[in-house]
DNA sequence: TCCAAATTAATTGCGTACAATCAAAGAAAT
DNA sequence: ATTTCTTTGATTGTACGCAATTAATTTGGA
């Protein structure tokens, strides 16, 4: 009809993608309350749970995240004594994170909030599974 | 197996759409440096061309956003002078937001946007379909 | 060996997000 | 009319996101 019509946000994908994303994150608010973390510094220790130690740019990768972000977090989760820094001494422009013991324990705690969110979410486990799919394959389009 | 598979990063539904909605995001960034617009900042400009003038509690509500990120952002449209703001007569408790003649004439660039997009998302119309609807049915369940 | 290029974090600066609080204005009730 | 409640934005403070720049270090030639 209008020749702006391409211009509507109801006819955008990316804002319900970006306005979901929001919104699913808000929800885990509550949970990682618990646990004081951000959704980020969550995604984060994830990452350091299964790795234990890892560099800077390694987890960047993972995540998705550059070093302007990341570095900051990290000295966040290092005040609450849930990781450590420390350069490499193979190679000093390397700075491998690893989680300390304190860290690890927050793991025992964390592992509630992946079933807290499920009760939470309005779709079906076969949706669950296409949405995921089609993700996937759209950040791996766009990834570079 | 493991007993902490649940809080593996490729377990998740939430970590594909964080981290999809923020590339998709940064895809827009080299069309929307064109019109010196943000992502945020083109989103609120799209209900602006529509309704030609609103109140920032309903634009709000068409984002998702609340006031706490639209009064320094639409301050700032206001500098580039695509906005006005004033307000209401009626209620002064209301602030309403209108799009200025610049602003309008910023729509018949911003209408190419659409399709540069398009081109650059790697999945078919079937699959944006079903993104789509899944994306909005999950929103309307977590929404409140 | 020495120097240019590449790698890796850190820093800086701007723009969101959003919770929490505040203040102003209007509405509703007795 | 006075008080109370509600609505609406603005403000404040914390935490990302990310581009751009800088600094330190290592690597890879000539």
């Amino acid at each position: 009809m209008d020749k702006y019509d391409a211009l509507k946000l109801e006819n955008q994908l990316c804002f319900p993608l970006y306005a979901c994303s929001k919104a699913v994150i808000r929800s885990y608010k509550p949970f990682l309350d618990e646990l004081e973390l951000t959704y980020t510094q969550y995604i984060a220790m994830m990452v350091l749970w299964e790795k234990k130690s890892i560099s800077v740019k390694e987890l960047g990768e993972y995540l998705y995240l550059d070093s302007g972000t990341l570095t900051p977090l990290l000295k966040t989760l290092e005040k609450k004594n849930y990781v450590k820094r420390e350069r490499s001494s193979e190679d000093e422009r390397v700075l491998k994170v690893s989680v300390t013991d304190q860290g690890i324990k927050l793991r025992d705690k964390a592992v509630e909030v992946p079933a807290k969110m499920g009760s939470c979410i309005g779709i079906d486990g076969e949706e669950a599974q296409a949405l995921y799919k089609i993700l996937y394959k759209l950040l791996g389009s766009l990834d570079n």
